[in-house]
RNA sequence: UCCCUAGUAGCUCAGUUGGUUAGAGCGGCGGACUGUUAAUCCGUAGGUCGUAGGUUCAAGUCCUACCUGGGGAGCCA
């Protein structure tokens, strides 16, 4: 057996000493030929190994190098030196993989977060994607026990998909037919698909909510979590290529009780990583406050990422409607003095990222949930609410703005009614022969039911105060970059 | 895709109104050091100034195009 070693987050956490063990890990550091900051990856810290002098030769000294992989042996005890509780006093050290300093990217010393994203595949070292990447894995552990606990049924959706008819992005083709321009093609020119693999046309997905909707009119409750693919030309610190989204889709849930289990699995999901991951979190918090440091006044969060979760916690999301937004907006002093580039002046417009970072960080200063959107620029499958005022058609869609990075969540009461959403369908241009097996769930046994979707990354990002997208996901599609 | 901005040593940066041989810290390498904490001290190597054109007696510095990074916008999650 190889693997007999113990953890250093539970050495480091340890209350006895003075007993033999075992480590294995990467050097982070190598002081005065004498002290190994060890890391393996359980924790952020790193376990001083005390090499005696004389125990290695000169020639396996020089081999203790930054990034090399090493075995320690020995006792572990009380440390002498004031850095730390605890230290291994090493009997036997072996070198289990050399690191050439000259070449290894990663130096004891604060790299840009550019540079580090160029060397994604070795970034796990550092202390900030350490604690990134943990810190992603306990939100991923806790979005599974939530759901799990009040008993949803997690479906795999399918990655590849003969639907396109979705309109919520452009997507990535799937095929199996030569590129070089001898593909079979039809009459008109365009390619034939009936010899492709899957004898149509397929994509990668760009949301699982249909199917979602499927699954829930049978199950009640159901979610999604996976990845999805979108082939738009975004540039931001906010998009991907790939990224991975949760979609829970409920029976019998109407806009109001989507909302509440949006804000109920954002705080779960939030508190289980302040408790689980707060020795990564401080960390976190400390790197974004000296960062912060070096930004104007104005610039600054005011808040610190602890702090900032905490609030999350403990307070109600704002409710408002899109028609309250819209007044709010348009009574606000920043409107009046048309500080906004785009003044707000009617009902029915979109509402640009100034216009809810407003409301989200000036006006309500806590996340913002808001419904009821003009049908026109939301999706064929929003339900549409009853009783609005001519002119002012809306839907039960629901976006949950959070400080920081905007959309987090959106969602909305799906149409349940064969008519309504046939119309919808053909307003917007939408072929429902296509989508024969979505409507059959509104032939038979439909019912009122909700849903949302949710950018794991983003919360990712909200959780660890990252500020680019590509920094909270191990390698990241974006255009022009699929390296790794 | 559009707007703004940057690209100088392995990394982080300095480089004046265009003017001699382009600098520093960290890292690397050589050495010293038996309680260090991004260790410290001494020494040392390391650069086609993003690429291609252009202006000029002279370009790291000015102009144009392209490439790459960053910020903002749009699309959205």
């Amino acid at each position: 057996m190889y693997n007999q070693r113990t953890k250093i987050k539970a050495l480091l956490s340890s209350e006895a000493t003075h007993f033999q063990t075992t480590v294995m890990g990467w050097v982070r550091s190598f002081r005065n030929n004498q002290f190994i900051a060890l890391n393996d990856g359980s924790t952020n810290n790193n376990l001083q190994v005390v090499v005696e002098l004389g125990m290695l030769d000169e020639s396996n000294l020089k081999r203790i190098t930054i990034g090399a992989c090493i075995r320690a042996s020995g006792e572990l005890l009380p440390s002498m030196g004031k850095g730390q509780k605890v230290e291994l006093k090493a009997s036997a050290i072996e070198i289990l993989g050399d690191s050439d300093a000259e070449t290894f990217p990663i130096q004891p010393k604060r790299h840009s977060l550019e540079f580090l994203r160029e060397n994604a595949h070795l970034r796990f070292r550092t202390n900030t994607f350490g604690a990134v990447f943990r810190v992603r894995h306990a939100l991923a552990f806790a979005i599974h026990q939530f759901f799990n606990s009040k008993g949803f049924v997690y479906m795999h959706t399918p990655v590849i998909t003969g639907s396109d008819a979705e309109g919520a992005g452009e997507m990535f083709r799937v095929t199996t037919l030569p590129i070089d321009g001898s593909a079979p093609r039809n009459e008109d020119g365009s390619i034939n698909f009936k010899s492709d693999f899957f004898g149509r046309s397929t994509n990668l997905t760009v949301s699982g909510q249909l199917e979602g909707e499927l699954a829930a009119m049978a199950f009640s409750e159901i979610y999604t979590f996976g990845p999805t693919f979108r082939a738009e030309n975004s540039n931001t610190p906010r998009h991907l290529a790939e990224f991975w989204m949760i979609e829970p889709e409920m029976a019998f849930y109407d806009l109001e009780d989507n909302a509440n289990l949006a804000e109920e699995f954002i705080k779960y999901i939030i508190r289980y990583a302040t408790e689980y991951c707060s020795e990564d979190l401080a960390f976190l918090a400390q790197r974004l406050e000296e960062e912060e440091k070096a930004l104007p006044q104005e610039k600054r969060s005011g808040m610190g990422l602890l702090e900032k979760l905490d609030f999350v916690v403990k307070n109600h999301f704002e409710r408002i409607t899109y028609t309250q937004a819209i007044d709010i907006l348009r009574e606000s002093n920043h409107n009046k003095k048309k500080k906004f580039q785009y003044p707000i002046d009617q009902w029915g417009i979109d509402l640009q990222s100034e216009h809810e970072r407003y409301l989200v960080e000036k006006h309500f200063q806590k996340p913002v949930i808001l419904t009821n959107y003009p049908a026109k620029i939301k999706a064929f499958y929003m339900r549409l609410d009853e009783n609005c005022p001519p002119d002012r058609q809306t839907v039960a869609a629901m976006d949950i703005l959070a400080p920081g990075i905007g959309e987090i969540v959106g969602g909305s009461q799906r149409e349940e009614r064969m008519d309504h959403l046939l119309r919808r369908m053909r307003e917007m241009h939408i072929p429902e022969k296509e989508l024969w097996w979505y409507l059959d769930t509104r032939r038979f046994g439909s019912c009122v039911h909700s849903g949302f979707g949710l950018g794991f990354e983003r919360l990712v990002q909200f959780v660890t105060g990252m500020n680019n997208i590509r920094d909270v996901i191990a390698f990241p599609r974006y255009p022009g970059n699929a390296e790794f």
